[in-house]
RNA sequence: GCCGAGGUGGCGGAACGGCAGACGCGGCGGACUUAAACUCCGCUGCCCGCAAGGGCGUCAGGGUUCGAAUCCCUGCCUCGGCACCA
């Protein structure tokens, strides 16, 4: 017994997808032609990858729908760039080396081949003639190229201050820090303080270029993340002198940042921070023990410890006093740990009426409280300060505050700004939040900081001829994390290049978001050995038409390419001063339990078994379908069945448009009260219809419901299966569109069916991948009835179908002699008629 | 604490201020099969009702509107970011 189904070949992913695959390859269908300019250019970059040995969910859910954007530009006729590569430098490589007696080359360069298999097995229109991979000596002696520019540039400098230290990491920029309690982004652990001569690139200079976006299509949260992160705060620089006392002459310049001008006659104490230098000087002798071992501590404890909010204020006075600029008052100078040493000055003026935190430090040690700014309301009603009154609209008005009383905040800011500046004792000033963004790291893999310690010559820097410094091939770990560089002679010794004498490499090596600040520069010309980039064709093929990757990266590798770009700019390396032109955030897959995935917590998702099962096509449909892509969500498979299932019901209707079901009562027959050319007609308007909204769903990467739309499209043409119309013209042009529309999504199957599809008409091959996009024809997709909801006071009653068309008055009439309406309206007469949106839907609204 | 994104059936999720729950999963019923799986067809928000039908429904409470999941206000909850930044 062989029923129907049988007969026809069954869909076997595992069979089409790597034939095709390979086919692609030795066409060469996705090596991107950078000199063609018959075609619009479109850069498409997702982020790239580390190295980690393998392929989760995760990198399936940023690429496939990436991809599919791809697949949909080059139909629309765009050259399309889509490159890959891999962020190969980093901790992990020297992690395992440690573990297991490897070399970190080895163990990256093994976990590339792995990757670039699997990367393979997505079917994703990479051009890999462009890869990148980092850890090259071909890439990151450019690194170093640009670490000199920089430093020509006087963008890149050398400073001992106190940094964040990791102690697996060794130092880390200050966005590499993260939460309350202070830990390494990349391996979770607690960070401490360490003053440490360090390399710094001035990100700061770019602080006001980066708040702009302008020209720039990046979504909001993101936006507002870097403008938070940048920090900037307008106020004033003010200066206050110490006064004369038993142990000071008096006269030292204090300057404090404020964005409070206004609250000046307010200020009834100083506090500077620990760190400040000023401590040593102002110091009495009697308080210099009590000072001192404040110090000390502030010094001893964490970050953690200094940041905690909750906990109670501490600070000691330093026995000496400051002189209020606007009213010449002696007010008592503290240090304390709440004021913060990298930021603004290191010193403030402490409002305590004003502000909260000096509020509480001023109740913690009974210092004077003053109140300054009233709201006017509230006047002749003096009440004390219960808390700090931080208002400052233009109905808080300044009181004892000499000869500003009664004048409104906002107008004081000014006012007092100018005051101070009149007399030199002030100005306004701008402050911000971002720091210079620290790249030295005491790590063996990353690209070596091409610079030497010369006992005579000072920093030398190298000269572009000595470039690559390459890491030595063998590294001695020596049973530590500590970098080997820093105990490895043979690269230790060198000669200056600038006397010729003796000298020492620098052992750090470079942040490895440096590598990933350019690296789709490079993209444009991976084996050019004159030069990082070439600039023609960065010219034409940046910025970045569309970049797609994590919004994890937000103050860190979107924040650090913008600074780079610009900075290379200046350099006058690359023309455009923005890397990307749209970014788009996808959101992240979680582990079952809900939790970010990761090796350690054992919730790392492979959909190898998946592929393995239903094969590429249905793993990239099942993660677009999953919902939308900017949300993400905790992985669950189960629902990857409802997508194959699509899949084999589209083969099936390819293949065997007349076959029909046997467990279908109704197979094989039109729906009732239907004709065939009315038939023809439906299935025309769907999938025209069809192709309207999956343009707009592609253009919009609203994926999930570009799928939804196929599959209704894949059951209406179910419904006529084995029927007269099945085969026809109508039919054979939705099945057209269907398998075109599929085609950026499930690019194997939609290629196996289309090459049939040539070879029944008797058609020489081509991909479908080289197809354009098709054209909505409008008078196909019109319908000629619709059925309109009719509500009664904005409950719907009753649906009518209707003629499209209809005046509005036609439309009343039928309605209004609808029963079920008849029967709403209870006999009251309708006391106004909505017809809305354009004849989508009629409102009668009744009173009483 | 501040900033941002959210809260819709059993679940993932649809819905230019206009038919809430598209599409899919799961569930129920049926067909096909010796049987099962596969496949196909139908039903499936909750409550009342034999039915026709009716009522209630988008976190909670208010408001705007002929009409609110959608806009406004207040509150609660979840997630992400920042966190003594003067």
């Amino acid at each position: 017994m062989t029923t129907e189904r049988t007969r026809i070949e069954r869909y076997d992913p595992a069979a089409i997808e790597p034939r095709w695959q390979q086919r692609w390859e030795e066409l060469g269908l996705y090596r991107t032609d950078l000199f063609d300019t018959t075609r619009p250019p479109f850069y498409l970059l997702t982020m790239y990858d580390y190295p980690s040995g393998n392929l989760h969910v995760g990198h399936w859910y940023v690429k496939t729908p990436t991809d599919a954007v791809g697949r949909y530009r080059r139909m629309r006729g765009n050259n399309v760039f889509f490159p890959v590569g891999f962020d190969s430098f980093g901790l992990p490589a020297e992690n395992a080396a440690i573990k297991n007696r490897i070399h970190p080359a080895d163990w990256t360069w093994r976990n590339i081949e792995t990757m670039r298999r699997q990367l393979r097995s997505m079917g994703a229109s990479f051009d890999w003639n462009a890869e990148v991979v980092t850890c090259d000596p071909a890439y990151y002696r450019w690194n170093q190229w640009l670490f000199l520019r920089f430093l020509e540039a006087g963008l890149a400098y050398r400073a001992t201050s106190p940094v964040d230290w990791c102690p697996n990491d060794g130092t880390l920029a200050r966005e590499q820090v993260e939460g309350v309690d202070r830990h390494c982004w990349r391996c979770g652990a607690k960070v401490e303080k360490r003053d440490l001569a360090q390399w710094y690139l001035r990100i700061t200079k770019y602080a006001d270029e980066l708040l702009d976006f302008g020209g720039i299509e990046w979504p909001e949260p993101i936006r507002i993340m870097q403008t938070n992160w940048i920090g900037r705060s307008e106020g004033a620089e003010v200066v206050f002198r110490s006064a004369p006392d038993t142990h000071l002459e008096g006269g030292d310049e204090i300057r404090v940042f404020t964005t409070r001008p206004d609250t000046l006659f307010g200020a009834t104490f100083m506090v500077l921070a620990p760190e400040h230098p000023l401590v040593e000087r102002l110091t009495s002798p009697g308080q210099r023990p009590v000072v001192e071992a404040y110090v000390a501590q502030a010094r001893r404890e964490t970050e953690i410890e200094r940041l905690n909010t909750e906990r109670d204020k501490t600070g000691v006075p330093l026995g000496a006093d400051a002189v209020n600029p606007v009213n010449g008052e002696r007010i008592p100078i503290w240090i304390a740990d709440y004021v913060l040493s990298g930021y603004g000055t290191g010193a403030i003026m402490a409002v305590p009426g004003h502000d909260e935190r000096d509020f509480a430090f001023a109740r913690q040690f009974g210092l004077e409280i003053r109140e300054v700014i009233r709201p006017v309301a509230t006047f002749g009603d003096e009440q004390p300060l219960e808390s700090a009154y931080v208002f400052k609209t233009a109905d808080d008005v300044l009181v004892n505050s000499g000869r500003y009383n009664g004048m409104a905040a906002p107008e004081a800011i000014r006012a007092v700004t100018a005051g101070l500046e009149a007399r030199g004792e002030g100005k306004a000033a701008v402050s911000y939040r971002l720091r210079d963004w620290l790249v030295s790291r005491q790590r063996y893999w990353g690209t070596p900081i091409p610079v030497v310690y010369c006992d005579d010559c000072g920093i030398v820097p190298l000269a572009d001829a000595d470039l690559p410094v390459l890491l030595p091939a063998t590294v001695d770990y020596a049973g530590s994390g500590e970098n080997p560089l820093a105990h490895d002679e043979a690269f230790l010794r060198t000669t200056c290049p600038r006397c010729g004498g003796p000298a020492r490499r620098e052992t750090d090596t470079m942040d490895t978001f440096m590598d990933s600040s350019w690296y789709w520069f490079r993209y444009l010309s991976p084996g050019k050995d004159s030069e990082p980039v070439d600039r023609a064709l960065v010219d034409r093929w940046t910025p970045v038409a569309q970049y797609t990757g994590g919004a994890e990266h937000a103050v860190m590798h979107l924040l650090y390419s913008r600074f780079f770009t610009k900075a290379m700019a200046d350099c006058g390396l690359v023309g455009e001063r923005e890397p990307f032109k749209r970014l788009f955030n996808q959101g992240q897959v979680l582990g079952a339990d809900g939790e970010r995935m990761s090796k350690s917590r054992g919730n790392v998702e492979d959909p190898d078994a998946l592929v393995a099962q239903y094969g590429a096509d249905t793993v990239r449909l099942f993660l677009m379908f999953m919902g939308p892509w900017d949300q993400g969500g905790p992985w669950s498979p189960s629902g990857i069945g409802g997508v194959a299932r699509f899949l084999n019901r589209a083969w099936t209707l390819a293949l065997d448009p007349h076959g029909t079901e046997p467990g279908d009562a109704t197979a094989g027959q039109l729906p009732p009260g239907e004709d065939a050319a009315a038939a023809g007609k439906a299935i025309r308007a769907a999938a025209h219809r069809t192709l309207e909204a999956v343009t707009a769903d592609y253009e919009g990467f609203r994926f999930n419901t570009m799928v939804a739309k196929l599959m209704e499209l894949v059951n209406l043409l179910f419904r006529y299966r084995g029927t007269e119309v099945a085969g026809d013209p109508a039919w054979d042009e939705a099945m057209r569109l269907l398998l075109l529309m599929l085609a950026p999504a499930a690019p194997h199957v939609t290629e196996e069916l289309w090459a049939r599809r040539l070879a029944a008409a008797g058609a020489q091959w081509t991909s479908i991948h080289r197809e354009s996009w098709p054209e909505v024809d409008a008078a196909a997709a019109a319908v000629a009835t619709r059925e309109l909801p009719v509500q009664v006071n904005g409950k719907v009653r009753d649906r009518v179908e209707v003629a499209v068309g209809l005046s509005d008055a036609e439309v009343e009439a039928l309605v209004l002699a609808r029963p079920k309406v008849v029967a709403a309206l209870a006999g009251k007469a309708p006391d106004r008629i909505i017809h809305a949106g354009g004849g989508r839907l009629v409102n009668i609204v009744v009173r009483g």
